[in-house]
DNA sequence: GTCTATACACCGATAGAC
DNA sequence: GTCTATCGGTGTATAGAC
């Protein structure tokens, strides 16, 4: 059995979580500690003891904290299934990462304005690692390395657009139609 | 000969095109009005000569004009031509408005955040009609219904993702390569 | 139409009591 | 750890001269 997550640690999840929906409501700037506060139910000064380098440490910590729950999405991509189980595994991660649509990418609303400039390059360079995770496994689909590279940015571009189309119509059903044919896809092309 | 834009009207609309560049890169919160104010070489004051209702005014002004630039792309789907012609002509007009991939979609931008709830409603309307424009090229082209509807969908969220996605990555060509792709596709959709 | 000067609210951040 | 009170700075918006 997994030992018991210390208190301290499952608060601190919690109240990382309570952030992270406002910053991915409101983008960087308008998230105010005001609202910040509100969200978590402390108060401004209390957020600082929790983050002494303030907005700027809260969403430094976020995006770390985001990047590695996409990260698990991709984890998704490991071990000996065959490659399209494990390519339609990786979609469905995918779709709970952004809750089926209804939610967004933390990381891809943050990397848009003012944090780009201080969080873009090493997060490109984490982009680039888990396009060509997606590439790995369109290869042992039977693509060659350069049509597999090119399925790879496909994919992540269909998930993407998905989610960022579906928020322009706002039909909740949008996404999750396209998941559905996205992993038929992933069925098809391996022939 | 078309008659001459009267001057007014010429500077109103670079005053327009330097707002619009601020917003694009900062997203409404971010777009203080001393950036608006530097942007276009005019005091703080000035704007709210030609904009009274502030900030407010400025945002729904351009949103009015993003949706128009964004219509003109859509309008290359008009007129007797083949479908496959007019669906790659209307691929490289959204290319256009979004300067290949170099810029955003001021629309998209705009529509994520607090300015949604105010404007969200009719712009979701707008995109639903305009995926209907491309649904009814896609039946053209020998789809029933019910394809042709989600081939539409399908395409747009295709070419916001390789957008976004393309700034995610930081390549300056994704979103290039995936526009060449997609024209193909439609070419191929045809048989 | 454009400007400088300014009003007033809110922002991020800190001090210090409990 | 949490709070109230408060600081200096900046945000939106206005007044009024030219």
């Amino acid at each position: 059995m997994a030992p018991k997550p210390s208190p301290v640690t499952a608060k601190r999840r919690t109240l990382i979580a309570d952030l992270a929906t406002v910053f991915q409501a409101r983008g960087y700037e308008g998230a105010t500690l005001a609202h910040l506060a509100a969200a978590t139910g402390l108060s401004k000064a209390s957020l600082y003891h929790h983050f002494p380098g303030g907005k700027a440490e809260i969403v430094a910590v976020l995006v770390r904290d985001a990047v590695a729950d996409l990260q698990r999405a991709f984890v998704r991509l490991q071990g000996t299934d065959p490659p399209d189980v494990k390519l339609k595994r990786f979609v469905d991660a995918f779709s709970d990462y952004v809750d089926a649509g209804r939610g967004h990418c933390l990381v891809a609303v943050l990397m848009q304005g003012s944090i780009a400039e201080q969080h873009g390059a090493p997060t490109a360079k984490q982009f680039e690692d888990w396009r060509d995770a997606l590439a790995t496994q369109f290869e042992a689909l039977g693509s060659k390395p350069k049509r597999a590279h090119r399925e790879a940015g496909e994919l992540l571009a269909s998930l993407y657009g998905l989610l960022l189309t579906g928020k322009l119509l706002r039909d909740p059903d949008h996404f999750r139609r396209g998941i559905k044919r996205l992993k038929r896809g992933i069925q098809k092309s391996k022939h």
